[in-house]
DNA sequence: GCATTACCGTAACACTTGTTATTCTAATCT
DNA sequence: AGATTAGAATAACAAGTGTTACGGTAATGC
């Protein structure tokens, strides 16, 4: 019948995807895209309306891309909160665009902060849970009190004005947790 | 002799600034600041050799413009690095655009936190000294600490996952200097 | 082997960007 | 008043954007 499919909605999306990690968001426009995957721009268009469709798709990939990134995170912290903030500032340092995307950007289809940390299994509920089980008495401010703490060294690590390695952020987490 | 100038720098240097602090610093195209001064793009090629000169300027109009906030910011604060860090707050609260370019963007001109912050006046010396002088045995370290946490909640209040009152921000800003 | 038809490349449209060439305008000197 | 000349408006260029029209290509059913 019919010619068959030599560019996939998989080759478009990963690729995008790719770009947004290596050149940030803004670069993936269609000819780039295109290019990237080494078709023309018209495979884009047939698997999506148009480039804002697209774009939501990097979106919620680069969101699963954090939790995965996680999920994967070697727990090494003592303190509650203190393994979601590694993973969290390392993500920072580590993929700077992607970060930039998630938890800095203006899109309409933002995602709260809350919602992409807390994720599908509940991540901060369930450091919250342990903070009280461990006898604090406010987890919820804790949450909070830590949470600026972390974001604060996550977003100044994109500006290079204060880089911390997993050893250093570890221990100013333990140190912050016990002070509250 | 020749025509007498009715754009004058200043014209186009003040719109420009005003439409990073109101639209954001990619918002300032050569078409979109002459339509604001009410002439065409021929003035800004006089005035300015190309864009990018026109951007530094602006640039460094915004790091002036948040010096001189801090300078009248009402000193409300009872903790070393609480005046700083609340007018830091609530400069990102009121001036998300500015903000994000000075603290946030890549440019190649950028300064460091650092050098905005502390300035001609030396608004981080005198605060490390102060916290020196009240018997904080790590002043540097405090600053550190504070500067994470102050840090992260201006990054915060861009996305608007958490938005502080210069009172919240005035009590948290003082706790946390406290269990340091 | 041939018709069908979805796929994809080419080319174009309409728009935006920085930048520049040209032409017109107006202020000043003579 | 008229010549001079810098300033500014108009228009264009080249590059980039999203998007679409068109036409060639190739895989499949017959």
């Amino acid at each position: 019948m019919a010619r068959k499919e030599s560019v996939t909605i998989q080759d478009i999306l990963e690729n995008a995807f790719e770009m947004t990690r290596e050149e940030g968001f803004a670069n993936v426009t269609a000819r780039k895209v295109a290019a990237r995957v080494g078709c023309s721009t018209q495979p884009i268009f047939r698997v999506y309306k148009n480039m804002d469709e697209l774009w939501g798709e990097v979106y919620k990939k680069a969101v699963l891309f954090f939790q995965d990134y996680y999920d994967l995170f070697p727990r090494t912290g003592t303190v509650p909160f203190s393994n979601l903030g590694m993973a969290y500032i390392a993500f920072a340092r580590e993929e700077k665009n992607l970060f930039r995307l998630l938890f800095l950007s203006e899109l309409p289809e933002k995602k709260s902060l809350y919602e992409i940390l807390n994720g599908e299994k509940g991540n901060v509920l369930f450091e919250i849970n342990k903070a009280s089980a461990m006898g604090c008495a406010n987890p919820q401010g804790m949450f909070m009190r830590m949470w600026l703490f972390i974001h604060g060294a996550a977003c100044m690590s994109l500006t290079g004005d204060y880089d911390l390695t997993d050893a250093e952020t570890k221990k100013l987490l333990e140190q912050e947790y016990a002070n509250g």
